[in-house]
DNA sequence: AGCACGCCGACT
DNA sequence: GTCGGCGTGCTC
């Protein structure tokens, strides 16, 4: 009986395609084959198998098996969950556990090694080849550079018989994991924990935990005898740890080096394409048993997985916003499901998400007690702008002032936040009130002073700041509202001439080598004064930082990002961390309208499980994430009119179903990107919906025009 | 995604 | 009169 394969494409086609499987090739689920697509030849994989032939219309016949291992059954079914979960096509996760076959296998290494058959002829320069081989195989350059000789020389004696060329399997390329080697000393809260992962890890099949310890605690030893555990269990099984930063691999690199005596596998897009092919095939072979890697890595053929470490799990980086959009932590604990796997998330400041499923029993929740000498939480004051306001038409308030300016008479630095780009977030004519406004939305402009202009956040829009109101021609009477970064340096430029100031804004720091370097001069001591929005609050080392001002602490409890209040946590945390190494107390002082908002109280009193409960109900109150779920569409497209009348179709056919609240369509955050405009919908749903079933559902029921294209964003992160 | 087919401007 | 722009639609 013919059969017919089901072959998943690595690109966006709304199902596997079926082909003849020509007689004798003896295909099997996972395998790697070429077929043919139109007038091309791609590459896919074979997902099903089943008797019969085209019937009416023949099908064209798969043309070839590649040799690369198969994919394991836990990768296929991983690539088709991770599709369902993202609502989108199951081409791209496959494309992104193909992505290390997109080069050509490596050839073996040709090396060297002594036969024990001596040369006919001996000569000086002989004998130090062959004590050179004698240390091990090596290549014939290698050979010839140890023994000080031309490479002649070593030709001679491979002609003469007394070196042989053998090839190299790549699978020697990666180090056998030493686990005689002796673990480290853990104290008790670690060994506790240490000792339950290995626990679960006995156990076997899926678990989670959650390990939760500030910085300092030693999450990374307790980790390290989990994999240790996990690779002595079976010696086939593998682990992989997923790090938020490709910056931070070098550092746990060396850490598993330390511990096993073998430099883990390496993976993420600044791995070159050759090396990702050996790791890919390592992987999918057995041979590379710890992985070290970015969220891709998530994607890897994996054969026998036991154990996933998500480092850093509450880092936004997790969460991927382009092409194929996912959150990776999330995707982790599913993987994990898949593969009967132990997944252990940890951090210091864990994720909302993940409290909440420690708290309801879902995670094993491990709480590492801090060291003696680890970070604590900086001394938080609340500043009550309502007694000790500033002055007018200023920001600092006076208290806040004091402080810097004690700070700075130490020789400590001081890091100002304000999550606001540019100058003034509004600017309005003062003799017919009339708001700047981007012109085709209802955003404000926010005027940028260092380039003279209004900017729209939203749309892109700028234009020169005007000599005369637009609206009522009143000449020199458009006045500023409100501060964001650059006004805020203004205000301490004033208050202290001689300080040095930097402002650290999207604007000011373009790219990731102008962040480097206004990092190092931070850490160098070269700044004073650091003004800065969220793009500073990733995890440097400022160990001089003795000061954190939140110049407006209320912005991150009013709306529109969901994640602002956790944030703000997870940076005072880390400001913490960073006063707490270098053994010079911290102090944050937040200044606020509402002090005794339970959130602020919280922070305020060090309490973080009051301020995770106080955040907790806010969003249980609102039906938010934990609580309920949310879903972003956005469509974008070139052609204004093609778009607007896509989104007023897709509003008139939103599905009736109970427990989910559709809002929109409203211009998207970002709403100009290359010439692309964009709208967004955002959904609500609670918590027992099938959203994902809703969202597919509903983009089904209009038809896309050509220009627009749809994208389906679960659980988004960034809101504006 | 890629590639072809398909209708409207400047060129050997 | 052709070569070629990329808009639309299909690929088992």
């Amino acid at each position: 009986m013919p059969r017919i394969a089901s072959v998943l494409l690595p690109m966006p086609l709304p199902e596997a395609f079926d082909y003849a499987e020509p007689e004798g090739l003896g295909l099997a689920v996972g395998d790697h084959v070429t077929v043919p697509l139109g007038p091309r030849v791609i590459r896919g994989v074979v997902t099903a198998l089943r008797d019969g032939t085209g019937g009416n219309r023949p099908l064209k016949p798969v043309l070839e098996r590649l040799d690369d291992p198969p994919l394991p059954p836990g990768v296929l079914t991983f690539v088709d969950w991770a599709a369902r979960y993202a609502v989108d096509v199951a081409g791209w996760p496959l494309a992104m556990a193909l992505r290390g076959l997109r080069h050509p296998p490596a050839r073996p290494d040709k090396v060297l090694v002594l036969t024990g058959t001596e040369p006919a002829r001996m000569t000086p320069a002989r004998l130090k080849v062959l004590a050179a081989a004698r240390e091990g195989p090596k290549s014939g350059a290698a050979l010839a550079a140890l023994a000080g000789v031309s490479a002649g020389v070593v030709k001679g004696l491979v002609d003469e018989g007394a070196l042989a060329i053998t090839l190299i399997e790549p699978d020697s390329r990666f180090p056998v994991p030493d686990l005689t080697l002796p673990p480290q000393s853990l104290n008790a809260s670690q060994q506790a924990c240490a000792d339950v992962l290995g626990d679960m890890l006995g156990e076997g099949g899926f678990q989670a935990a959650l390990l939760d310890g500030v910085t300092g605690s030693g999450k990374t030893e307790v980790y390290l005898e989990a994999v240790a555990a996990a690779l002595a269990e079976d010696p086939d099984s593998q682990v992989l740890i997923l790090l938020p930063e490709i910056a931070l691999t070098q550092a746990v690199m060396a850490r598993f080096e330390a511990r096993f005596g073998a430099v883990p596998a390496e993976w993420h897009s600044g791995v070159a394409p050759p090396k990702r092919r050996r790791v890919w095939e390592g992987v999918a072979g057995g041979q590379a048993r710890i992985v070290v890697g970015a969220r891709s890595a998530l994607f890897l053929p994996f054969r026998k997985l036991r154990l996933i470490v998500v480092d850093e799990e509450h880092d936004s980086s997790f969460k991927q916003e382009e092409g194929f959009i996912y959150q990776a932590r999330d995707l982790a604990v599913a993987r994990a499901k898949i593969e009967g796997a132990l997944v252990v998330l940890a951090s210091a400041t864990p994720s909302l998400e993940s409290l909440f499923n420690a708290q309801s029993g879902r995670y094993r929740w491990l709480r590492l007690s801090a060291r003696h000498g680890a970070a604590q939480l900086p001394d938080i004051g609340l500043i009550d702008l309502r007694e000790t306001p500033p002055e007018p038409g200023r920001w600092l308030s006076p208290p806040l002032i004091k402080a810097m300016t004690v700070t700075l008479a130490r020789g400590e630095q001081s890091m100002l936040f304000l999550n606001r780009r540019g100058y003034a977030p509004l600017v309005l004519c003062k003799a017919c009130g009339e708001k700047m406004k981007s012109p085709d939305s209802d955003s404000w402009l926010v005027e940028h002073r260092y380039t003279g202009r209004l900017v729209c956040h939203l749309t892109g829009f700028s234009m020169k700041k005007p000599e005369a109101c637009p609206h009522c021609g009143a000449r020199d009477s458009l006045v500023s509202i409100g501060p964001g970064v650059e006004r805020v340096e203004e205000e301490a430029r004033f208050l202290f001439p001689t300080a040095r100031i930097a402002v650290f804004s999207s604007d000011t720091v373009m790219d990731a080598a102008a962040a480097r370097a206004l990092v190092a001069s931070m850490a160098a001591g070269e700044i004073d004064i650091l003004v800065a929005t969220q793009a500073a609050a990733k995890g440097h080392n400022f160990p001089n930082l003795t000061l954190v001002g939140v110049v407006d602490a209320d912005l991150s409890l009013r709306g529109g990002d969901l994640r602002a209040g956790e944030r703000t946590f997870q940076l005072l945390a880390q400001a913490a961390g960073r006063a707490g190494r270098h053994e010079k107390p911290g102090r944050a002082l937040l200044q606020t309208y509402s002090p005794d908002h339970a959130v602020l109280q919280a922070l305020k009193a060090q309490d973080r499980d009051a301020f995770v409960e106080a955040e907790l109900r806010m969003r249980e109150e609102a039906g938010l994430p934990p609580f309920g779920r949310l879903a972003a569409v956005i469509a974008s497209g070139p052609d204004g009119a093609a778009l607007d009348a896509y989104v007023e179709a897709l509003a008139a056919v939103i599905p009736n179903a109970e427990g989910v609240e559709v809002f929109g369509p409203a211009d998207a955050p970002l709403g100009l990107v290359r010439g692309r405009r964009r709208k967004r919908f955002l959904v609500r749903a609670d918590r027992r919906v099938d959203l994902q079933g809703f969202m597919a559902a509903w983009r089904a029921r209009a038809r896309i025009p050509n220009s627009v294209r749809v994208v389906i964003d679960i659980d988004p992160y960034s809101f504006l």
